[in-house]
DNA sequence: CAGCAACTATTGACGACAACAATTATTGGT
DNA sequence: ACCAATAATTGTTGTCGTCAATAGTTGCTG
């Protein structure tokens, strides 16, 4: 029988659990979660998003998305506001403070792919990226 | 702002996620879930192991091993046996039909990562075995 | 233009899971 | 004989993923 950590997918399983953990930890000081600050980062690239998008470009479920949206509404970070022609949606965008502690959490969020990459040199780095990109890639059906 | 599965700490993390979630929907046929299926493999490469060392091996909590090892229990799968001079501790071994259950959903362990890693061609996969292995190996202090 | 199906955000429920404290029984050392 | 360390267990707490149900709104279609 070959050995568990020989299977790419169960090892992809747990580095997963073990890379959200040093997330959460760098991420306690700031009152966020792994989840929170993975919506700040995507707020940043869009300026302004509807719920329904968030939910499917981060693949969290709608109505993670509303508790997720409400803690960063309560520590000032983003706004809801209103859709323009819908009055079913509403616009989810970045505070002036969000970018500010967006900013902050980034130093941490480096530090912890440094020190999860810790072993591999630049060009294996590059490479493991590309090739988890197209697995990722192919993954989102 | 850079994107945010640019960064492979989080494309670490979302790929272990959809990974798990690939794994638990082949074991759902057999009742079982990604930690049984572990555990099973485990078992099956030592023949017999204490509950303090499946907990150090498969990087689960002790109190999760009660639980785990309850339900293969109960599943006919495995064994609590008086360990040898410590009355302390169990050995948990295999039973038969543990080993005809692991056979079974080994096949379908194969067909999960065949099709996580479909992108991938045989020396790429290989490649990103390699490397997830050494991250790993690092992360394991 | 009336009605109906589809959609948006929301609430609530449930089980899985991780992390941790506390307890019981047992061991090994002094 | 005592005491610190250890193995398994129980229980608690918070996070998380999944799913069902609802209220309000929209746009299509007959």
């Amino acid at each position: 029988m070959r050995a568990l950590h020989a299977d790419t997918g169960y090892l992809l399983y747990r580095l997963g659990l073990h890379s959200g953990r040093l997330f959460n930890a760098t991420l306690e000081e700031f009152g966020l979660r792994l989840r929170h600050y993975a919506m700040l980062r995507y707020l940043a690239t869009v300026e302004g998003a509807l719920q329904r998008e968030l939910s499917e470009r981060l693949g969290y479920d709608p109505s993670a998305i509303v508790s997720l949206v409400d803690d960063l509404q309560s520590l000032g970070l983003v706004e809801r506001q209103p859709a323009p022609g819908d009055r079913r949606s509403r616009v989810v965008v970045l505070t002036e403070r969000g970018a500010e502690v967006l900013r902050d959490t980034d130093k941490g969020s480096r530090r912890v792919t440094e020190q999860l990459l810790a072993p591999l040199d630049p060009a294996e780095r590059e490479t493991l990226q590309q090739l988890l990109a197209r697995v990722a890639e192919s993954a989102r059906d």
